[in-house]
DNA sequence: GGTCTAGATTTGACTTATTCAAAACAACTG
DNA sequence: CAGTTGTTTTGAATAAGTCAAATCTAGACC
């Protein structure tokens, strides 16, 4: 059995536990792993986890991920061209900035107020759970190489 | 040759060449397409072309549509957990609302002024180009369908 | 009208991200 | 400590989209 029971791992099992799951050793490494680097890919996050957990499946990932989704423990973002990214930050209505060029993925304070956008004018008889907000534009280095090269033509 | 060069079609030629693109047929199809069925995936825009020319190939759709939303004529959408939409609504500042059950997407006019999110707090060193805000929620039917099971139980 | 060329389309293979299903296994309950 | 339910492994399969080479054609020019 692997020690990972340390005084660490015991709140991370502790929220687990709390959204009704079995508390296993893969789903505290996927946990750990997203709160030491946010917005990482099922490919991130299985290779991050295989360097403590060498035995550990792809598919396991994805049905940690899956679980921990459907629990709310994890928040899963699809932005456009890229495979879906996962975070730990739920719950506190804040959005992403995606760098349209390299792909990079920022988080965002909500501006006005607290939650601005979450009362569209006309919901069709929807009933509106959420509302996701995603900035597109460049990211400063993207941007810098891509004013050299306009100006290079 | 198919008679394509018909007054309502003559339109929409002119868009395809204001955007710098050549004018043919499998464009044409694609275009009057998007407008007679909004939020179309490639794949039932290719099904709806072939109807009309029977000929065109999948990959002729992809280009099409890719090279439409490179020059802004038509906008690309990635729902989460199912392909990428298409629709021809461009420039007006409109967002989209989800149902999470069976996928459904429907327009909303955006609510608080013109461009309401427009302006993250604190945008990274980002130069932010826009800014998509997607609603998700249950629609009218699946929202009863639901409601039923609830009580069922 | 005829010719040319850049750009469009076809054909066919391929990749990437993700899901499904059955069997083996392990965490919590009592 | 034994049982049950939920997890993980193993292995295969799928959907959506991309890439590249060859063929074709819209629009420009003569």
């Amino acid at each position: 059995m692997t020690q990972l029971d340390l005084p660490a791992s015991a709140t991370l099992a502790d929220s687990v536990r709390a959204a009704g799951l079995k508390v296993t050793s893969p789903r505290l490494a996927v946990l750990t792993m997203l709160q030491n680097a946010p917005h990482s890919s099922a490919e991130d996050v299985f290779s991050g986890v295989r360097n403590e957990l060498p035995g550990t499946s792809v598919q396991a990932v994805y049905g940690v991920l899956a679980a921990f989704t459907a629990a709310g423990l994890v928040r899963r973002i699809d932005p456009a061209n890229s495979p879906a990214l996962f975070e730990c930050r739920v719950g506190d209505n804040h959005h992403h900035i995606l760098c349209v060029s390299c792909g990079e993925l920022k988080d965002v304070d909500c501006v006005i107020g607290a939650a601005p956008c979450l009362a569209p004018s006309d919901t069709s008889g929807f009933t509106v759970y959420a509302a996701e907000v995603t900035f597109t534009g460049l990211c400063e280095p993207c941007h810098k190489q891509l004013a050299l090269e306009d100006s290079a033509e």
